[in-house]
DNA sequence: TGACATTACATGTATATACATGTTGGGATC
DNA sequence: GATCCCAACATGTATATACATGTAATGTCA
């Protein structure tokens, strides 16, 4: 019925696995071409295939003459700037601050709805306030899956943004992401320190890692504070004419 | 002094350089791996390392059996969703409409600022009103790069949207992507037939082209009527099953 | 004419082999 | 002990070959 794997995905899973189980961690060296030989009875140029895919792939890291390497993390820059919020703000020269909301381990119906996961499945919640010199600049109301980060609720994320503990946790695998725009409403214009009538960005994201959904998160942010962008492709000053595919 | 590219670096990019120029357009069919191996005297594993490659790269399709093609718009695809508007009202089973607000061979300062490019270029300005079913869901201020798109100001818009025009002149190289959250102002709440007080959704966004900023958009959207959103990665229970937002 | 087998073509994967390039460590030599 | 050379190893690329799988067109036969 379904045909088995081509050798080269078996060799992929294998490696990708290691990874994903933690067996193997970022910076680690990772088997060599006449490793998974001998390992797996296949031949260098089915091997070099795994491994050069797993490098296109931005999982490993390849050095001539020397060997094979777990990727530092690279995954998470491709996806359209999932960005790291403590870093935004410290790269405008400005002094990061977060404040705790809330925290708890249930999460909203809307949100658990939202994360496409169904009962028996345990849910963190941390509703926080991301400051910029003081000045809020991102409220975040995230939910992530146990399942996933299962000392989630533990972190002190006046230190640790989720987005920290979640990527250090596994890579990630694929991101949804909805842009929409609101008012604040009463509460959060409040917690902002924003009038109500000012337009905020609302950005709604679901990611994935280790097969599951691994958290979603609404982020409201003022739109005179805080700005989503992205850049995709080689812009051609710099790379010099087309990307070389 | 500089190494000669390797062999399938050089089949690489002679198939994309055709893709690049225009001289295969999407849908084409390329060379196969026969038709590489007698014009570059290569084996056939060096042209399946290019062709898989580029396939690799979203800038081609290859179908067992037949054959390899341009890719159709995987490009745009992976660039988080350029979306074509007439196409995503389509697709709701909406009817697609245009008007066209306004048509002129010069930009506003603002809007030349914002594509980065000198004096001595022409542009064209397209402002434009989407429909579904006869309601407006997105206001397009559009500029042009002429010497992208000589004919931008001969289209007829209501037939062919920007998006399709400008894609149909060459494939897609890089995009960046600006969101922010705003009212819409008078005169666009009347055009948009939406309250002045509710928030909207502008994205302003630039593309690249052949080596050149091909056009800049500023796009308003009541956030009621149209959202933006997209996924990249690949989201593991195959793909399925997702709620939609 | 319609059904079916054949053929040509194209891609998908796998192997054995070869040579090139780069790194590292150990051993011989001075 | 310091230096140099070389072997072992690892990746990078290329080739010839083989068999599998899939599509499309063609020709044959009823």
């Amino acid at each position: 019925m379904n045909d088995p794997l081509p050798q080269y995905q078996r060799l992929k899973a294998y490696v990708s696995d290691e990874i994903a189980a933690g067996r193997l961690r970022p910076g680690d060296r990772i088997p060599s071409e006449l490793d998974l030989i001998k390992r797996f009875g296949v031949s260098r140029m089915t091997a070099n295939r795994a491994l050069r895919e797993l490098e296109q792939a931005g999982a490993v890291t390849r050095v001539q003459g020397v060997g094979s390497f777990v990727a530092a993390r690279k995954t998470e820059q491709a996806m359209f700037e999932i960005n790291n919020i403590a870093e935004a703000v410290r790269a405008g020269g400005q002094a990061y601050g977060c404040r705790v909301i809330h925290l708890a381990a249930e999460a909203e119906p809307e949100m658990l709805a939202f994360m496409g996961l169904g009962a028996g499945t345990h849910y963190g919640r941390a509703v926080l306030l991301h400051l910029a010199d003081g000045v809020p600049v991102q409220h975040e109301d995230r939910c992530a899956n146990l399942a996933f980060a299962p000392h989630f609720l533990d972190q002190d994320f006046t230190c640790v943004t989720p987005y920290d503990h979640l990527m250090a946790l596994g890579p990630l695998q694929a991101a949804e992401q909805v842009f929409e725009a609101a008012l604040p409403g009463p509460e959060l214009a409040r917690l902002l320190q924003v009038p109500a009538r000012l337009p905020c960005i609302v950005l709604r994201r679901r990611t994935w890692s280790m097969n599951m959904v691994a958290s979603a998160a609404r982020i409201t942010a003022p739109s005179n504070r805080y700005r989503f962008s992205g850049v995709t492709g080689a812009v051609p000053p710099f790379g010099l004419g087309l990307p070389r595919l």
